[in-house]
DNA sequence: GGAAGGTATGTCAGTGCTGACATACTCGCA
DNA sequence: TGCGAGTATGTCAGCACTGACATACCTTCC
């Protein structure tokens, strides 16, 4: 966020944090969090490339459309093993991974 | 392996394969086993750099020596969820693991 | 040899992840 | 508006992961 514009906003009265302060995460779970959010924006990226929906994605990592939804948004039972193994099940490479988190 | 080296050892009879295909892994089921082994690596690298030893780095990341230990050895009873959680809360940061990936 | 400090391996109860299913939401189009 | 295709969200039985414990396996030193 722009700090003019978290100015403006605390000025009004609010109070701006980070969605991790407001959820209470510690720096560690942060970046966990990214994390996931990182691949599973790579795994969306490569399936919209590849003009797929999420059904026919699922079928092809052998999971079902709400787990390839809940990836794609990093939802909170979805793990970092997941995200990885369905990312090198479509051909990603290491370094694939590797740049999709950093 | 160098090309010359396995020729000789299949001349004198061996039979020279990666581990992968001893094991009968997929290209994906490898290239996950290797990218496990290079974050426990990695975490070993950390805990040794720290003179630390495997008890003391389980109090730190509150679980057990043993933990530690299958870590390290990129046991297959350890996710990466574990392994890149370890390494975040060590101070590690998304940049440190992408390196550690790739 | 054997004691001590460190590391590896086996096991298990409790917890968390997974695929699957059902259902709700969203958006474009007729 | 209503419909269809796609996506999101809730739930759950079954399996995988986790910390903890016990114990075996090294090295190093005496």
């Amino acid at each position: 966020m722009k700090s003019t514009k978290k100015q403006r906003l605390e000025v009004a009265g609010w109070r701006v944090s980070s969605a991790a302060t407001f959820l209470g995460l510690s720096a560690e779970e942060a970046a966990f969090v990214e994390l996931k959010v990182a691949l599973g924006q790579s795994l969306r990226r490569w399936r919209t490339r590849q003009k797929l929906t999420q059904g026919e994605l699922a079928v092809r990592l052998q999971s079902s459309q709400s787990r390839v939804a809940k990836m794609e948004a990093a939802d909170p039972t979805v793990s970092v093993d997941l995200l990885v193994r369905s990312l090198l099940k479509l051909g990603a490479r290491r370094k694939d991974i590797a740049r999709a988190i950093a």
